[in-house]
DNA sequence: CCTGTAAGTCGAATGAATCGAATTTGAACC
DNA sequence: GGTTCAAATTCGATTCATTCGACTTACAGG
């Protein structure tokens, strides 16, 4: 029941106009139309719907009650119709429909929501879709287009890949275990063959098309892999295993005694850079509005424990 | 930000084939267009919206990401105008867009829903809309058009108001108390005297304009007001007070010994008509469809206990 | 290199949308 | 009861957007 009659949104803006305004003459003022333009217009939809919209009492006109009914349509579909204009309005002019966020599992929620709140600020028709990728998965998001800007740890990004990035402040990964682990009575420094013989607890890397990279897993090392930091700190807490984890992840926990820092042989506590990527061809304004924002230096999010200026070298 | 771009449904229905039928080509076969006027009206919704909608590949082209995004937001247009043009197709033949049924509240839910079903299986675009009254308050809701059509208890519309009826059956009211109650003792038939001693309970009439009635209430007698049959009910079976109620409704209670039947002096058992009535100017097919059930002889509904064969006189 | 298919371009024809002037209709006012 | 005013409608003329059809361009596949 495909319906045979056809309307069209001009006919509805007119009806819409004539009852807002409440008569013809101010509806033709309105609309920079001559009168009998609106009772042309006015006889043509009443043909079309096959309904009579007006009584006519002389020089007044009233809706009639299918009049109102049919009224009531067209405000729902120019309701919808100027929703549309407007998204494609913004598109038009350069905003995305959707700008896709993949974000280092280590960046803390709650400072991304509060970018995002603004984001959505500026942007309200760009849907903003992030995903949560872990070590070189990041770069493999961006690199096969399942993201058009990034939050990653370390700069790791493949050469010549059409991807720039900026540094945006840096995080320390420090070595921890929980009191009741038997590294936690080992004397400082721990040797390398000392730590081989505990089980280490990392993330699964989410990469799918780059190869996978292990970091600081020594050869022969048992290894508990898991898919989230928070799985990774539980498993820490209870003393299923051992690794780095960032400093501001941490410290409440060894503040309380949950957990020790032990400092490894010849390895110093590790800062990495936060950097933010994107691929450079991309042009879109919500894409540049967030990359700006992400790196205004004018404007720094503390992520996680450190900013810019804290990273050496 | 009313935006100035304006759509028009022809072009977003254009597109749609496009993409449905896979070209340009095949769409202006499917629309009765030649192929350059779907390229026409392309370039001309391009120019519209400021969005480059398809890639031209030589002689393929394919939908770009934001004409993908114009496409879906056309798709949406076109869905909500083809549910109005439908809903306003209905009208036009004479489907109201809403009918308003009144009923006494006497009048079992159950029976009622039924109905409503049976309604919605042949007039889906037409929201039927039932309120309930109690006695006057039935035909002053037909008279002042807060209703279209209604099931009433007893026949008394007022005279030459425009209201048309049908008798439909018939229900038996019967006079009942709780065991406990003072009257159930009393040896039958009940006189006047003895029943004004002691409190009735009354629906309260919603009839806001007509007089109201007072039904088989004697002069000087405690009355309790209630809003709903349920509540007289209740009343009666809590030994609040006496009247008279359907007997359909209140047959388990005297079965299980909860009520008991007593005879008024000079009343007997008294039977009402339930009647269906209706503003006779009104011409709508969701009306005539609904009084022509309601009223059909061939497909009698049970609506209290008893059918119209049994109404006396 | 040809052939077939699809899209785009262009000029001409068509007819729907708009205009403006004249007419009708009813309400308001004297 | 007649006059005036305001609003809607009718009608003929005009314009301009839409459509057509013939032609051109671009590419894919044999």
């Amino acid at each position: 029941m495909n319906s045979n009659l056809k309307l069209d949104l001009e006919s509805l803006r007119v009806l819409a106009t004539i009852v807002s305004e409440g008569s013809f003459i101010k509806a033709a003022n309105a609309l920079h139309r001559v009168p009998s333009t609106i009772s042309y217009t006015v006889a043509k939809l009443e043909e079309a719907t096959g309904i009579k919209l007006f009584e006519r009492h002389g020089h007044k006109v009233r809706l009639t009650e299918e009049g109102e009914e049919v009224y009531r349509h067209g405000l729902e579909i120019l309701r919808v119709a100027s929703e549309a204009e407007s998204a494609i309005g913004h598109l038009a002019s350069g905003w995305e429909s959707r700008l896709r966020l993949a974000v280092h599992d280590f960046f803390p929620e709650d400072k991304l929501i509060s970018v995002v709140s603004e984001f959505y600020e500026v942007a309200e028709s760009t849907r903003l879709i992030v995903t949560t990728e872990v070590m070189a998965g990041i770069w493999d998001a961006l690199l096969s287009d399942r993201a058009d800007i990034a939050l990653a740890i370390d700069t790791d990004a493949p050469e010549g890949s059409g991807l720039s990035h900026a540094i945006i402040g840096s995080v320390e990964f420090i070595f921890v275990v929980a009191p009741s682990h038997p590294l936690a009575a080992v004397e400082e420094p721990i040797t390398e063959d000392e730590l081989r013989r505990h089980r280490v607890v990392a993330i699964a890397d989410t990469a799918r098309q780059l190869p996978t990279k292990s970091v600081s897993l020594l050869p022969g090392q048992p290894v508990f892999t898991v898919t989230t930091p928070q799985m990774k700190l539980q498993a820490h807490l209870q003393g299923v295993g051992v690794g780095t984890l960032p400093r501001a992840m941490v410290q409440p926990y060894i503040d309380s005694g949950c957990l020790v820092e032990k400092q490894l042989e010849g390895q110093s506590p590790r800062r990495y850079p936060l950097v933010c990527a994107w691929r450079n061809k991309r042009k879109g304004k919500a894409l540049k509005w967030l990359r700006e924002r992400l790196t205004d230096p004018a404007r720094p999010i503390q992520w996680l424990d450190s900013l810019y200026a804290e990273l050496p070298q």
